[in-house]
RNA sequence: GCCGCGAUGGCGGAAUAGGUAGACGCGCGAGACUUAAAAUCUCGUACUAGCAAUAGUGUGUGGGUUCGAUUCCCUCUCGCGGCACCA
């Protein structure tokens, strides 16, 4: 059984009480006075999805990485904004609900309920009073009201394309949730659908949202996400006629291809275009018949194949011959085209000048299909090449580009695309559009917004968006807009939702605006986003967006349009077998466990010592127990030295200054440790003092002052809220002026001289090696001569030098002595 | 294939404007207290040789720069993550 002088149980249940009824943390008065907004501090920790099974130690980990930030924060005397909701739309909820028959909305509810409860149990200080919810009306309402801005602006536009389509799922997937050409979520093969469906216009900001990178301070990996994800490619667009030999020259279609290495042109043996560019651009006319039936064929199977299979098949290249030539016009060369889908529809024009030479891919389908392969480079310069010979490729495209302004220009393509938001699912925010009656799509009045969610809904998927099956939903458009309306039955995806979240905060109970300006300008850009490293490419991308964008409309003035200052990921807590924890492993720990048998301040200060904040982190039980171990310690400590306090006829040890001096260097440790987020050296520093301080305790002595005690009680309180505010309580008995909480208190601040110690220990090398070691006064320091010759005369050094010559003296200030002899 | 990150005792990890490698914790060993256990405390613990003092070796591999390299540069090996027919 654990010590029984400090029932962790009682002690935490006690706190957390009193914090609430004292709503230590809440109400955070956001306006600020000018003087105040330098010291603002807003942290946000990652939109949490409430999941059905509630909180898991790898929620425990960033929650109170950031809690310390805000509780260390607040002791230093900044303005400190915390806040908390939930993302609560999506389809696990639903998926549920299609199960057991449950509405979305108790289940939702019921988990936010544990969630709060779990996170209020681990002492996270966040101001509840600024709560939201994704699924709540007051919020989807400002989220149809964004989606109504992004409308008038033309940013948000209905367009008939090919989508990703889960047959079980019986949704649109974005391209990111197709993994293998399966559905992410319940792998089913996914097939390609024609649909019209709702886009954000966010390829209008792709070049706001590479350049605004350089102004954040985020992890490199994940500015090269964002930079390839929108994959931004400069190159060049040439055309090439088609030859048609019943025309003249002068009316030969013409057909444009993109590339980025314009210098390889003399290169180009065949041309490729894509099954559908080919369709697009009625190219069959020109065909033979003999040819019009191969390319059809050709055509149809390609179709077949999903956008991520052909990927798949990578390897074998399939194509098929048109017949027709094309004419490079850099060298009049007539070459043949070819139909084949290892070039997409989508990127670029959709049709490649194909250069086997200087390409793996054009050059494994020349060799299946027998074409020739010209090289125009060498050594980095061209040949081959007409007048360009001799040149480097830099130069070359740039002659290639004036000499030839007719045929071939500039041109930059995107990998970005549109950001789909339809979804045909129930449990999201519907998107606030209405039909009249002749097709045509009409913003739903802002006077009717929130556009509430139907409740009389089917879940059961039938392909068909869920809403349609509301009866409601139809009567009520048809009561406010007339008869023959008809709404629209998508709803957005969740994403839409999280996009914005990190600025409702500010104002999240207002009912007049998404946001209020003034609060706005005070509080973004938020200070330090703390998220996982994983599927976090698009949620930047888009939050980013709507930044910029709702800046743009003058919504919120911040220049830069960046929402988040700095970003740092926390790692994962892998199970004790070092792997990710899955129930079907069976390594899962479950954080309430821990906090019935060790308290929360335990499993706080455990996970925070494990290593890192940023590493993965094998959970080790034993090492738990360890840490249970030092707070227990801690606590004895406080406690005796206390007793001993009113017990006047003690007196402070004489020669404390080790103690002293240890904790003033503690205090400074932590001081720089901890906005730097290195709490497992900070907590290595803490039981540091600990230990020290143990060896000491003595019974009839007393080792601290009043205030040193309350000092090292306040280095606790951002780590451990819970037994510090205990101690703290409990040292009131000192008469102290104290506050009603030690998360009130301010930051103790060390001494600057007792950080140094009387005498310094110089270490004595030869050629490199370590011989020898001695004290010195840390005042002479500055006396290299005195040190080399005392190094030199060291007893245990005599044996290094005895026959050897110094060639060099070494001396690097406070720290070492080397002598290089031979 | 491309890009990025990483490799330190039995284990998690400390220490990098280049300067005592292994802080702190776990584990392990010995001891104190106890009738006993638990709890708690003390000492030891990189490896090799030695009773010891001590000496040698040591931060994935091989090399380089340097008086001195876990730290900087190059090579390779292994592991992890991301992207991937984007022309």
């Amino acid at each position: 059984m654990p010590d029984h002088r400090y029932n962790h149980q009682a002690v935490e249940e006690k706190w957390l009480q009193f914090w609430d009824k004292e709503r230590l943390f809440c109400d955070t008065d956001l306006a600020l006075t000018p003087e105040e907004q330098k010291d603002k501090e807003y942290l946000l920790y990652a939109f949490a999805y409430p999941s059905g099974s509630g909180l898991h130690v790898g929620h425990v980990e960033p929650k109170t990485a950031l809690d310390i930030q805000a509780r260390f924060k607040r002791m230093t005397g900044k303005k400190v904004f915390f806040p908390v909701g939930w993302d609560a739309f999506g389809l696990p909820a639903e998926n549920y609900a299609i199960k057991t028959g449950i509405h979305p909305r108790e289940t939702t509810k019921t988990a936010i309920d544990t969630f709060r409860r779990q996170i209020k149990r681990l002492g996270i200080s966040y101001d509840w009073s600024k709560e939201i919810a994704t699924n709540h009306p007051e919020y989807y309402k400002w989220t149809q009201w964004i989606f109504a801005q992004l409308y008038r602006k033309g940013l948000a536009y209905q367009s008939e394309g090919k989508v990703n389509w889960c047959p079980s799922c019986q949704t649109v997937l974005a391209n990111e949730q197709v993994i293998d050409g399966l559905c992410e979520r319940c792998d089913s093969q996914v097939i390609q659908k024609n649909l019209k469906q709702w886009y954000f216009k966010i390829t209008a900001y792709q070049d706001e949202l590479i350049a605004g990178l350089q102004n954040v301070d985020w992890p490199a990996p994940t500015k090269s996400q964002q930079i390839n994800w929108i994959g931004r490619s400069e190159g060049a667009q040439v055309d090439f006629a088609i030859k048609i030999a019943a025309l003249p020259a002068d009316k030969w279609p013409k057909l444009s291809i993109f590339t980025t290495r314009l210098d390889t042109i003399f290169g180009a043996t065949f041309m490729v275009i894509s099954p559908e560019k080919f369709e697009q651009q009625q190219l069959f006319a020109y065909l033979s018949s003999d040819k019009v039936t191969q390319v059809q064929a050709y055509i149809t199977k390609a179709y077949q194949k999903t956008e991520e299979t052909r990927k798949i098949g990578e390897k074998d290249k399939t194509g098929v011959d048109t017949g027709l030539l094309v004419v490079n016009p850099f060298n009049q060369e007539e070459i043949p085209l070819f139909v084949a889908d290892y070039v997409l529809g989508g990127y670029g024009t959709g049709a490649i000048m194909a250069v086997p030479a200087h390409d793996e891919r054009d050059l494994a389908f020349a060799q299946k299909f027998g074409l020739l392969v010209k090289e125009v480079v060498i050594d980095g310069r061209l040949v081959n090449s007409a007048e360009f010979d001799g040149l480097i490729s830099s130069v070359a495209i740039e002659k290639m580009l004036a000499s030839h302004p007719k045929v071939a220009r500039r041109s930059v393509n995107y990998k970005l695309r549109d950001w789909l938001i339809s979804r045909q699912r129930y449990w999201g925010a519907p998107i606030p559009i209405v039909y009249d009656p002749t097709g045509q799509a009409h913003l739903v009045k802002a006077e009717h917004l929130p556009w509430l969610l139907p409740n009389d809904v089917d879940f059961k998927p039938t392909g068909e968006s869920p809403l349609r099956s509301s009866v409601e939903f139809k009567a009520r458009v048809e009561k406010l807009y007339g008869k023959g309306w008809t709404p629209e039955y998508d709803t957005m995806d969740t994403f839409v939702d999280s996009s914005w979240y990190y600025l409702r905060y500010v104002s999240a109970r207002d009912t007049k605006q998404f946001a209020d300006q003034n609060t706005l300008k005070t509080w973004l850009p938020v200070d330090f986003y703390l998220i996982g490293e994983e599927h976090i490419v698009l949620h930047l991308l888009y939050s980013r967006f709507f930044t910029k964008f709702l800046r743009d409309e003058g919504y919120l003035d911040l220049p830069s349009g960046e929402p988040f200052a700095k970003m740092r990921h926390q790692g994962m807590i892998l199970g004790p077998d070092g792997k990710k924890m899955s129930k079907s492993k069976g390594n899962v720990i479950n954080p309430d466990e821990i906090i019935q048998e060790y308290g929360a301040d335990t499993l706080r200060i455990y996970e925070m010592f494990m290593g890192p904040l940023e590493a993965d982190k094998p959970w080790n039980p034993r090492a738990v127990a360890g840490v249970s171990r030092f707070l227990r310690k801690v606590y004895r400590l406080v406690n005796r030295e206390i007793a001993r306090h009113q017990n006047s006829s003690l007196s402070l040890l004489s020669d404390r200054q080790q103690l002293v001096q240890k904790l003033h260097s503690t205090i400074y440790k932590l001081t720089l440790d901890l906005p730097e987020l290195k709490y497992n050296t900070a907590i290595a520093a803490l039981m540091e003092f600990a230990n020290l301080w143990e060896k000491m305790d003595a019974d009839d002595v007393l080792l601290l002052k009043t205030e040193e005690i309350v000092a090292f009680i306040k280095l606790l309180a951002p780590l451990a809220p819970f037994i510090a505010e205990e101690l703290y309580d409990q040292a009131k008995v000192l008469g102290f002026s104290a506050q009603k909480s030690v998360h009130l208190e301010s930051w103790p601040a060390y001494d600057q001289a007792l950080l140094q110690k009387e005498f310094t220990n110089l270490v004595v090398q030869v050629n490199g090696k370590l011989r020898a070691q001695f004290a010195w006064p840390t005042k002479n320091l500055t006396d290299q001569a005195a040190i080399l010759n005392q190094a030199k005369n060291l007893e245990a050094m005599q044996k290094w030098l005895a026959d050897k010559t110094i060639h060099k003296e070494i001396y690097v200030f406070g720290k070492i002595v080397n002598f290089v002899a031979s």
